[in-house]
DNA sequence: CTGAAAGCGCTAACAG
DNA sequence: CTGTTAGCGCTTTCAG
């Protein structure tokens, strides 16, 4: 089958690791090149006999080819690669988001890259350098919380597959966010429903998008409820346990104090929680906490926290193929993900107000 | 300066965004391609007039030039990009590594690829794919718990660059380690110092080179202090909060019960915790717990856990250190991280005996 | 001091 | 059915 060469040649390969080429292959199995490429890619137009189309198989297989990427990106002017750029690498529930454009990205065929947001430098450089020097494909963008939407627009090069997380531009990228104002609603209607009339709000700050749109969802229920949202019970500190505790600190000292709270982030809520510890409120005798998104966290605090569930997951795998559409087909699109819808999980921080 | 001819590209430019190449640039400035490339890239032998090196950035300037990802990648086989691979992307943990990682690759002009690793299909084929394909330069693998050593090494191409997180291959990688020995240590001494005599350890499962090291230190300090470990003392059910739950239930019905716990995860240890609520045990009076690794949630239960902070970050960073010592000189080390050493943070879930 | 030309590994016409 | 060829955009000798 294969003279002395090829086995030498196998020889050196086990101990070395030249890359292989395309043209090692073609001349083991004895044929051009472009032959090689054909088969080996399935060309539409496989004409090739059986037997040499067999060889460069087993010849490719024997010296362990593989395409090499930076060629294929050059010739191709595509990388199969998409940029993952958010503001806080640390948080849990990027996490899941993360994981939802991991998998979403695997089944389209792409990798995913990381994207380096420097607090120092402008969220425009990253986005201009990985989309300029083509290393991606396509963008899934989260805009840091209170980016001037100008300058963004600015730089949303409207022929750029960029998608947007948890903000919008219409006409200058496509976006996908999660049912925000449901997911505030839903937490708010649940504590209508106990009974509760004083409900209090521990929200997100004011520039945030989706602090915006779960505090809309609150005040939606609340008024379908013919109940008046005040502002005196409504923080908007942010997203943070540290911020959690501290708008437990203002609301508790409200007079009459609120009989329940809807906080717009659960990382708040498990600090919110601590905090009503630390001030010797019982929840949720005093106090029913509510809280925006779900996490391993909320089951493992005391009491568990009853939490709406967002679909970040879905909304990763969607956002990926948002951009991959628009790769392919030029669309442009706004999405939202209503379905599955936010869904409550009721655990042991809500009860009826003891009054 | 510029004739019409310029001013007209360069409205074109503003509207569509097909790349700038170098040679417009080089037609711009008047020049050839190579100057251009020679002046942008800072080529040491700058042998090129200040005149025409003006014209040339500015021409670059003014076309908005970016050098092409791939052409350079093919050129000179080499990507700058860095793979990151872990078994668990949802991690909370490994957040903190990924940042470290994301800095040191920032820091030494790397840009960070996430690597999927799926559970179906053998690692291997993921290392193999992302380095045989010339797509990232070098690797930083987390090992899953329980990988077949042997096989490992069998992959590990020793010309490779290479790096294990939280594993070694002495002489097939490189490696980086944070002190899990001092972590358990640490824990296990302030229980002791304590006054405690049964102190328990729920332990990782024990394939998991980490779970190993933390209860080798647990049991060091255990005997450096006159104490004999006691196997029914020891669970090694794994990380999770809902782990850390069984193993509390497990230990809790041991006679006498001990009067501490070690566990050698923080995220184990939020469930431990609050499986201790709902068992009604009491933490700190009945039962300490301390916990090896740190995190914003250890600060939000209730009580507060007392935990050893580990050098997450510092090993993701050394890492990318390690990986490009590698890659540019050759160096394979086996590194652990002893200096900032594991340091223990005193919270509320840890007391004297009370008995 | 500057330019022409070869080639990185691959794909896609276009000939044979 | 198969091979030849011309680039993709960039860097880098090597001549001028």
């Amino acid at each position: 089958m294969s003279g002395d060469d090829g086995a030498a040649a196998d020889r050196r390969r086990a101990s070395a690791t030249a890359p292989v080429t395309l043209s090692e292959v073609a001349a083991r199995a004895g044929v051009s090149v472009s032959a090689v490429s054909k088969v080996l890619r399935g060309t539409a137009t496989i004409r090739v006999s059986p037997e040499t189309r067999q060889r460069i198989l087993d010849a490719a297989e024997e010296l362990r080819y593989r395409p090499n990427f930076a060629a294929r990106a050059l010739q191709a002017a595509r990388t199969q690669v998409l940029g993952l750029v958010v503001p806080d690498l640390t948080n849990a529930l990027f996490t899941e988001l993360m994981h939802g454009v991991e998998d979403g990205a695997a089944a389209h065929g792409y990798t995913v890259l990381l994207g380096r947001l420097d607090t120092d430098r402008p969220q425009t450089e990253v986005i201009a350098r990985l989309l300029g020097e083509g290393r991606v494909d396509g963008l899934v963008l989260q805009a840091t919380d209170g980016v001037d939407p100008a300058a963004l627009d600015q730089l949303l090069d409207p022929r750029a597959a960029v998608v947007l997380i948890n903000s919008v531009a219409r006409g200058r990228a496509s976006s996908v966010t999660i049912d925000d104002v449901g997911g505030g609603r839903v937490a708010t209607e649940h504590l209508i429903g106990l009974g509760h009339t004083r409900i209090a709000l521990a929200g997100g700050q004011t520039t945030s998008y989706t602090a915006q749109r779960r505090r809309q969802g609150h005040q939606e229920a609340m008024r379908a409820a013919g109940l008046v949202p005040r502002a005196d019970h409504e923080t908007a500190l942010g997203y943070t346990a540290e911020q959690g505790r501290e708008a437990l600190r203002r609301l508790a000292q409200l007079d009459p104090r609120p009989t329940a709270v809807v906080v717009a982030n659960v990382n708040a809520a498990v600090g919110l929680l601590a905090e009503a510890r630390a001030l010797g409120i019982d929840v949720p005798r005093e106090l029913s906490v509510a809280t925006v998104l779900d996490s391993w966290t909320a089951e493992n605090t005391w009491p568990p926290l009853t939490a709406v569930r967002m679909q970040l997951y879905a909304m990763g795998e969607t956002a990926v193929g948002s951009v991959v559409r628009r790769l392919e087909a030029g669309a442009m699109t706004d999405e939202v993900i209503l379905d599955p819808a936010p869904e409550l999980v009721v655990r042991e921080s809500t009860a009826p107000p003891s009054s």
